[in-house]
DNA sequence: TGTACATCAGTGAACGCGCGTTCACTGATGTAC
DNA sequence: TGTACATCAGTGAACGCGCGTTCACTGATGTAC
């Protein structure tokens, strides 16, 4: 009786889960990942939601069985974005590592594939006028700024912390500028300006 | 006769000059100064023509009197912010003049008031993103870059060009950060970190 | 001086469109018995 | 096995709104004679 009981409760349970959780939750997740790459390119007001539906291969009258809000999907595709650029760019362990880190970001490959590259170039100024500054900002800013703490922008003093902000800043602005400038080489001088600016002391 | 013939020319030529030339060059003055403020704050989509011909006293119907089209008024108030730019911070003549230059652009003054501020931060992404680069921006970097360049951000090697290219790209991406943290504490890091990082080598 | 006319910056209503959001409905899946 | 019912992800039409753009019209200014 009571066992009868329990495995009614958990068929319930399991039907639930295998369909109608995993599956939505599947959907959700595609929902989210394309929306990360859209708002990179595309920046927030540039993402519309009936195209972003239509790419996930749905009509656009589902995205609220999944998202409260645009503005929902746009936290948690930021998330999403911030996170696969954390695990792109993982935690250097030596100088060559480090090397790699910055070659990689200051790379034209990265220019110029917005898309599946770091938020911080594409959508900070827009984050910063909007007016919708998330703590996720903050702690991809931190955890990348931890990240080019051994690499040295000046010869002498200044914290390592205060270091690796200035790194974080200047591979940030470097992207933003090479993106919106019209001359190529131009483009490509501003990149290999602040890559020769971060190369560490004992990387001559 | 020849004489009467030339004063009605010069008559009507002056009154042109002075009625419909200068009243309409000064009221498209006036929507190229409140747009470019515009531009800078709310970015090129977040900027409408409605609520910017109101700004300006007049109806939105009266745009189409002073520009073909959004496009070019865009053009036309990029310039005017660029020119603003550049004759806000002038060419430094000493490592005094530098030090000035770099503290009023990375000063919390210039982060919380992008509407007079530089366009690069907030404006390169949107313009990098949707493809709408112009030669002005191009101007601008270069004439920058050339403003930053005795300051050093590495200790040797690299030519004065790409220290002023790098130097540029920090300062660009520490506003464009300072201003999208959700942190003021962080916020003010950044731009001291860039800061300290700029320091000429002769300026301790 | 007075009347008829020309100019043209600015008005204000309207257009088609894409946006974010809502909602009654469908149809596949699975349960009840 | 077969029929009646419940669930719910997804459909598709519709909403109000602001956008960039168009256009017939107004009204102040000045000329012609």
């Amino acid at each position: 009786m009571s066992g009868w009981h329990f495995d009614n409760i958990e068929n319930e349970f399991t039907r639930i889960l295998r369909y109608s959780i995993h599956h939505k939750e599947e959907t959700r997740r595609r929902i989210v990942d394309e929306a990360s790459h859209r708002l990179r390119k595309d920046g927030i007001e540039g993402t519309g939601l009936a195209p972003l539906m239509h790419a996930v291969g749905l009509t656009h009258g589902a995205f609220y069985a999944h998202f409260a809000s645009k503005h929902a999907l746009v936290e948690a595709a930021l998330d999403e974005a911030i996170s696969q650029t954390l695990d792109h760019w993982p935690e250097p362990h030596d100088a060559a590592q480090l090397n790699d880190f910055v070659d990689g970001y200051l790379s034209t490959a990265h220019r110029d594939n917005p898309a599946d590259g770091c938020p911080l170039p594409s959508l900070a100024a827009e984050l910063g006028l909007r007016g919708t500054p998330s703590a996720a900002t903050d702690a991809l800013v931190e955890r990348f700024a931890g990240r080019l703490e051994p690499s040295s922008l000046n010869n002498e003093g200044g914290k390592d912390e205060e270091r690796g902000l200035a790194a974080l800043a200047a591979i940030v602005g470097a992207l933003s500028l090479a993106r919106a400038v019209a001359d190529p080489a131009l483009s490509d001088r501003i990149l290999q300006a602040v890559h020769a600016a971060l190369k560490t002391p004992d990387t001559p």
